[in-house]
DNA sequence: ATGAAAGCGCTAACAC
DNA sequence: GTGTTAGCGCTTTCAT
């Protein structure tokens, strides 16, 4: 077993009380035993055992993190940020996937208060609709990451997603587009609030949405072939859009592949904006535009909130929801066309 | 407070002691006690608390991660490969990151022995030379991720790093390559590795290995621009290589664009091999060739080995450490050329 | 088949 | 300043 407090007690004659009131910085204890015990604890390398000491105040320094996978670029975003959000306040974070599967999802859920976690940050998966049950019956702090199901009425963070369909409009417009196709993601609501986005800011821009240039990919179906596809029956059409936002970046490559074949000229013909500002081929020749979706801040604040919200048992000054706006980062498929510069190193 | 094993046993006028071994399925409990137990576990939402368990039986079933980084795609493979292995086994994670701070690292193994963890896993930082000092005074299972330092004799998994460099010179050779150059990554074991192995492989073919076809980026530098300046003074020289192989893919796409730009064919004239396969466009036109480096599966491997070595206190039937080998992923940069073909959609 | 007692390592509350 | 007592929620051991 490792070495106890009982331990550092005896081999210094002094009672368990006095180290534990050292550790803790407690100040009724005299400089003399205090640097003794100090010297003692570093040579022994005594280490606290944080399951007791949560046993007996109640907390456990540990904050739970269910996401419902590990696999996307997401997750391992918000993974990075909640980290990032917990360290200073020395926090550790116990993380779970549920895999895509909505009963794991509730086991998971279970499994972390089960740990006794300070508070639990939950992100569902984009296409459920209820919140687990068991929350119904706890009152540990909990931060919702994403958007909420219809009647949650706890914390939630999440980003502003018709936002996403709007500043795309917009900055397809300040880029003279007038012809603009979207290509929609899932029939999430994540999905379907951008492209609420979408619409709204067509409609205030009076600019015509035509039926035929709102695809739809197949169900599962986000990846670069559906792109490609969707451009492909872009083209098959009378008019030809001279812009194209997509549900993600692989897909809006996709469609630049399929533009180029064609021999669309990229962005002169075509102004292409993908979204989430996930692929790294940032100085390629021709790069793609995006909009930044901030997990890892998202992840931050959650975390931030949910430390805050440990603190005060009921409601006190009760922590509000938060959003973040995305953001566009331009590049080149949506700029000027400019024969790819570079600089020349030494 | 939650609902602890007391309040059931007051609610069903048992012992709290009878509650605990029907929860823990013993054998000496009435098939009808049982029954009505469970039912009121049930209903009463029950979980039981994991730290006062923990710290009656030692167990914590609490794995410990320690990475060096967050940030990039390796860790998240990891990350999702330890929850993988440890989740039939009912344990959980608790993930740290060091963030490239060699004294943070020392911290997080504190951190995690603090909390009791059954084992620990142990990612290094790349350029790390020593082991964390207080893993001298411990005594839960540690399992080393990545190659481990010097004198270190304890368990570890890892990717064979030398076969990355053969099996790269191998499948360039494959494909008629004979004048090979190779960018290597940064000066650590990782990179070393890869390169002795790149040079086994390249006297054993018996070809030459050009000084000057043997490229170091900047320290840092191991990004895009770097592959791409390589790739140009590559081409300044009097001799082209037909074959180049990368530390990253996204060295090997700037070496790609640089190739293009100038007017070179790929894969004709020259073949590019990636490594990590981190990119996931699989399916654009020139596809890069790659290797997978299955951190994923490292990761699981780990857990699985720090999990079996729980149970065994001293050395038992020890423990024997892992290597995986690295795996070609051939696309279209090292293949035949082939004008970009697609299937229809209906 | 059920339960009482003891104790895991720690800290809150209160002596001295 | 320092030490004593009690107990967090659970399981191990041993009576009944």
């Amino acid at each position: 077993m490792a070495i106890r407090l009982q331990d550092i007690a005896d081999d210094l004659k002094l009672s368990k009380m006095t180290i534990s009131k050292v550790l803790r910085g407690q100040t009724d204890v005299s400089e003399e035993t205090k640097a003794r015990v100090l010297k003692r604890v570093q040579e022994l390398n005594y280490r606290p055992n944080i399951s007791a000491r949560g046993l007996r105040t109640g907390q456990t320094f540990t904050i739970g993190l269910a996401l419902p996978s590990l696999q996307d670029s997401t997750s391992a975003q918000i993974v990075a940020g909640v980290n990032e959000g917990v360290r200073p306040h020395g926090y550790s974070v116990v993380i779970t996937s549920a895999d895509g599967d909505a009963e794991r999802e509730e086991r998971e859920v279970e499994l972390h208060l089960s740990r006794q976690v300070d508070a639990l940050l939950l992100c569902l998966r984009g296409d459920a609709s209820d919140l687990p049950q068991v929350l119904e019956t706890t009152t540990v702090p909990v931060v919702l990451i994403g958007y909420p199901p219809a009647r949650f009425n706890g914390i939630s963070v999440a980003i502003r997603e018709t936002e996403v369909g709007q500043i795309a409009v917009q900055h397809l417009l300040e880029h003279r587009c007038r012809r603009i196709a979207y290509l929609r993601g899932p029939r999430t609501p994540i999905g379907d609030m951008r492209f609420t986005g979408f619409l709204e800011e067509m409609r205030s821009a009076e600019l015509a949405v035509k039926q035929e240039w709102i695809l739809e990919p197949q169900p599962g179906e986000t990846g670069y072939r559906s792109g490609y596809d969707a451009m492909q029956r872009l083209m098959a059409a009378k008019t030809i859009p001279d812009g194209v936002m997509t549900y993600n970046d692989l897909q809006a490559i996709g469609v630049r592949d399929a533009a180029l074949e064609a021999g669309l000229e990229v962005p002169r013909q075509l102004r292409i904006l993908g979204c989430g500002n996930t692929l790294p081929l940032c100085e390629t020749g021709l790069t793609l535009s995006s909009i930044d979706l901030a997990y890892r801040e998202l992840g931050k604040r959650a975390a931030k909130i949910a430390l805050r919200g440990i603190g005060e048992k009921g409601n006190g000054t009760a922590q509000r929801s938060v959003s973040l706006s995305p953001r566009i980062v331009p590049r080149s498929s949506t700029g000027e066309w400019v024969p790819t510069e570079r600089k020349k190193t030494k």
